[in-house]
RNA sequence: GCCCGGGUGGCGAAAUUGGUAGACGCAACGGACUUAAAAUCCGUUGACCUUAUGGUCGUGCGGGUUCAAGUCCCGCCCCGGGCACCA
């Protein structure tokens, strides 16, 4: 074995101990250089990491780095978003407590990580399922409580009544449970909510300020929903109820055919009372998911209530229907149905035959108004609509919403599609509700001095009912003042909870007095988030919302959590999802033992741009190897030849090789310095590297200026690549004869006096087709080129002694004769 | 069903502001080195036509705008993400 090969393994132990005796990573608050607080999204620690954490974290990795060397005072911290389902799943499936399995994968996906060298301040590191981390979310929920945020209502989950539990969306796999099969019913249960509603005007507003892809923004805005409307009441006939719904076309209003209301809404619940037929198609309707995605799809089906609603302009009668696909949670849980004009409600009307009556016509004829196959949905001209006849959508709106509010019959209304966030689950592994019921049925939120509410860990799960229930020393307990006897509330949070806050809980792990202090307001908001763009609309949104709940308790002083965001893609292997049902996985503890840490994060970067997705390939980690193999063995070959040192490399010293050897150097720097620090695309960047290595491998060095010409480009090659493969960079940076460590040295900065070009090629083109190249002077007039252009061979051949109609001239690029 | 992305050689991709399509890498093929293989190094590599110079076509499909379209507009097809209890 070669003493002067490349070596990963030993290299990469070298560097890391360096790193960790030097505390490189280690992010004070009391530097004077500008903070850069770099955040990826912190796992779930599911056992082993997988290569979508790699390439996430790789990503933080490198922007991390790159920063640090531009002079900031990076922090990078990581942990671990420990409570959730699958520890339950794993705890009755391997008979192991929840913690237990947990903490074991935490210790071991920490060594992975760290074997993959990333600059973390493993000082900050936090596990949600700790209490210190837990105790400061419930100490803020009892804010919330008391200040009216945090409330309790009905809402609809998925029940199974064999195992007598409520499942996720996930558990329910074609309308049975995961584990019992038996057909999953929906029931109405007493939840906890966060009134996020009230927020949604501020979450709408402020997304035009930040720093995000835009597909997020808008994923986001239309989440958010914000519509006008009217929200319109209905008289029962015969009935002194009334039917509320809302709508964002009350120019339709009078196109109204039937009305729908949802399975679980108190019409059809009356109705059902005395008619089993009804009764049967509701109890049937219960049995479909909770999921908007599932209700969406299935065939749409209804049936007739046997009562009618009193149209509130021409008090026509209209009939009242129950309708499947109506959701109970959005709106009234009720709608006005307009068959002409939607086209759900048309499909519907078809089925059922329910009129379908004509109230708008187009504009214009350019429109195609066919209601024979699919319902007109744009806005247009109001007809059969008595003294609304004519008017066009906003006249009509108003016009109709004034006269109704003057009779009390409607109210215009500013409705947003978000609903309140369900936070209550009916399940172990979570962060106990902070709350207790006293023997009268009042609800008070725990006392400060008695927080935090400890989960027990000890526990057996089997998979029925909920584990709390039964841990008597937990559910019951007595005041300590008082002596009352006491019941707590035995629901957790939503894991969502735990991730909307680690961000600012990072700034200040080991605070014990305080759920934040002022460590936090220097390091936030946070500078770059990374993470799965599967994310872009729950987590991130419910991060946003709290970070203004923060704010409102002056935890925290900025609006948004995070400035600007890094989507990544998904890595995918033969062209689907790497998953273990797929059996398609790589491990990338085998790679990093076959290759080095390096050659992994060099593979993941290079082989796409960090928003795509990123197809695997065994072979591509073998070229990137070879790659560091060809830099470590350039390198070795350039300093065995003898070191080089402050020879002028001022232009007046260098011959036009030399020259152009040194303007690639320069080009590469600033090529590579705009890719990772403006555009995040980091393969370009490698690419650009690989090519400066190419170019000097190539080039044969004759004099000691073409020898100080090699060491400055390797010297910036190292540098360029340090973020990236930051091991043998390390190692490289000392065989180049450097006395620093290469992650103390200053990003590199091109010199413009060298890489401004002495001359350009031109593209000529004829009709818009290529016909030539011309070499010119930089700057070169636009006649000289033009004339110049018109007599080249070839492109005299094109125009063919036909008249040049026009020319197009860009300068430094194309000239293009049109004729 | 609704919202948001994506589709470029045999493969991963590049083309940053409408201006040279395919940088860089993988695979393949040919050559050098070697007893041989591996490794390494050098070369070729979008398709078709052509002895060659060269030419024609080509960025999912169909139209359009423009001197010029992978890039902009309209209509489709396919794939991926999200849809509120997976994280």
């Amino acid at each position: 074995m070669d003493e002067l090969s490349y070596k990963p393994n030993l290299i990469e132990a070298e560097a890391q101990s360096w790193w960790t005796k030097n505390q490189s990573f280690k992010a004070l608050e009391t530097s004077d250089r500008e903070k850069f607080y770099c955040l990826c999204m912190f796992p779930y620690p599911s056992g082993r990491l997988h290569m979508g954490h790699v390439r996430n974290y790789t990503i933080g990795d490198v922007v991390s780095r790159y920063q640090r060397m531009k002079g900031k005072n990076v922090m990078q911290p990581m942990g671990w978003d420990a409570f959730g389902l699958p520890a339950e799943g794993a705890a009755i499936k391997h008979g192991l407590a929840p913690s237990e399995w947990t903490r074991e994968n935490i210790a071991y996906m920490r060594s992975q990580l760290q074997r993959l060298g990333f600059a973390y301040d493993w000082d900050r590191e936090l596990a949600t399922c700790d209490k210190d981390y837990y105790h400061w979310e419930q100490w803020f929920f009892t804010r919330l409580f008391k200040q009216g945020i945090a409330y309790k209502k009905l809402a609809v989950v998925n029940w199974d009544p064999v195992d007598q539990t409520v499942l996720a969306n996930e558990q329910v796999i074609d309308g049975k449970g995961w584990r019992s099969g038996a057909e999953v019913e929906r029931r109405e249960i007493p939840q906890w909510f966060l009134r996020i509603t009230d927020y949604a005007p501020e979450l709408l507003e402020k997304l035009d300020d930040l720093d995000w892809p835009e597909s997020v923004k808008t994923m986001q805005k239309n989440w958010i929903g914000k519509s006008e409307g009217l929200e319109i009441n209905f008289s029962v006939k015969d009935s002194p109820q009334v039917l509320t719904v809302y709508t964002t076309r009350p120019d339709t209003l009078l196109g109204v055919s039937y009305m729908a209301v949802s399975a679980e809404h108190p019409l059809a619940k009356a109705a059902a009372e005395n008619n089993s037929k009804l009764e049967f198609f509701i109890e049937e309707s219960k049995k479909n998911s909770v999921s908007e995605a599932i209700i969406e799809t299935i065939e749409k089906e209804g049936m007739s209530l046997g009562i009618n609603a009193i149209h509130p302009i021409t008090g026509n009668e209209v009939p009242i229907w129950v309708a499947n696909f109506v959701l109970a949670g959005y709106g009234t849980g009720a709608i006005m149905a307009v068959p002409a004009h939607d086209q759900r409600d048309f499909e519907f009307a078809n089925k059922y035959g329910l009129p379908i009556n004509q109230v708008i016509v187009p504009f214009d004829e350019s429109q195609i108004c066919d209601l024979d196959s699919e319902a007109f949905i744009s806005k247009g001209i109001l007809i059969n609509s008595g003294k609304y006849n004519g008017l066009d959508f906003s006249s009509a709106f108003d016009q109709i919403a004034e006269d109704l509010e003057l009779e009390g019959k409607a109210i215009r209304k500013i409705n947003y599609r978000l609903r309140d966030w369900l936070i209550s689950r009916q399940r172990y592994w979570g962060t106990p509700i902070p709350i207790i019921e006293t023997h009268d049925g009042e609800i008070k939120a725990v006392k400060d001095e008695d927080l935090p509410v400890q989960l027990p860990e000890n526990v057996e799960l089997d998979g029925s009912g909920s584990p709390l229930n039964h841990i008597s020393d937990f559910l019951e307990i007595s005041d300590s003042e008082t002596g009352e006897r006491l019941k707590r509330e035995t629901d957790t949070f939503d894991t969502f909870m735990e991730s909307s806050w680690y961000y600012a809980r990072f700034c200040c792990p080991d605070s014990h007095t305080a759920m934040l202090d002022n460590r936090a307001s220097y390091w936030l908001p946070v500078d770059l988030y990374i993470g799965g763009v599967e994310h872009a609309i729950l987590h991130l949104l419910y991060a946003r919302f709290f970070h203004k709940l923060l704010r409102d308790n002056g935890l925290v002083v900025s609006d948004e959590p995070f400035k600007k965001l890094l989507t990544q893609g998904m890595v995918l292997k033969d062209g689907g999802k790497m998953s273990k049902s797929l059996g398609n996985t790589v491990d990338p503890e085998e790679l990093i033992q076959q290759y080095g840490a390096d050659t992994v994060r060099l593979f993941i970067m290079f082989a796409s741009p960090p928003e795509q997705s990123l197809e695997w390939s065994d072979e591509g980690v073998k070229g990137s190897f070879r790659f560091l193999n060809r830099l470590w063995d350039r390198v070795i070959t350039h300093i065995s030849e003898g070191q080089v040192r402050g020879i002028n490399l001022s232009e007046e010293n260098l011959g036009n090789r030399q020259k152009e050897f040194r303007r690639q150097i320069h080009k590469t720097i600033e090529k590579v310095s705009d890719d990772i620090g403006r555009r995040y695309t980091f393969n370009t960047a490698i690419a650009a590297v690989m090519e400066l290595v190419n170019y000097t491998s190539r080039y044969k060095t004759k004099d000691s200026i073409d020898r100080e010409l090699v060491q400055e480009a390797l010297e910036n090659a190292v540098l360029l690549l340090s973020p990236i493969v930051p091991h043998i960079c390390h190692q490289l940076w000392f065989l180049l004869g450097n006395t620093n460590a290469v992650i103390e040295e200053n990003w590199p900065t091109s010199d413009s006096n060298v890489t401004t070009a002495e001359s350009v090629t031109i593209v000529i083109q004829v009709n818009g087709k290529l016909r030539a190249k011309i070499i010119f002077p930089a700057g070169a007039n636009r006649e000289l080129i033009e004339s110049t252009a018109a007599s080249d061979g070839k492109v005299k051949k094109f125009i063919n002694g036909k008249k040049i109609k026009k020319t197009i001239f860009v300068e430094d690029k194309l000239v293009n004769f049109v004729i």
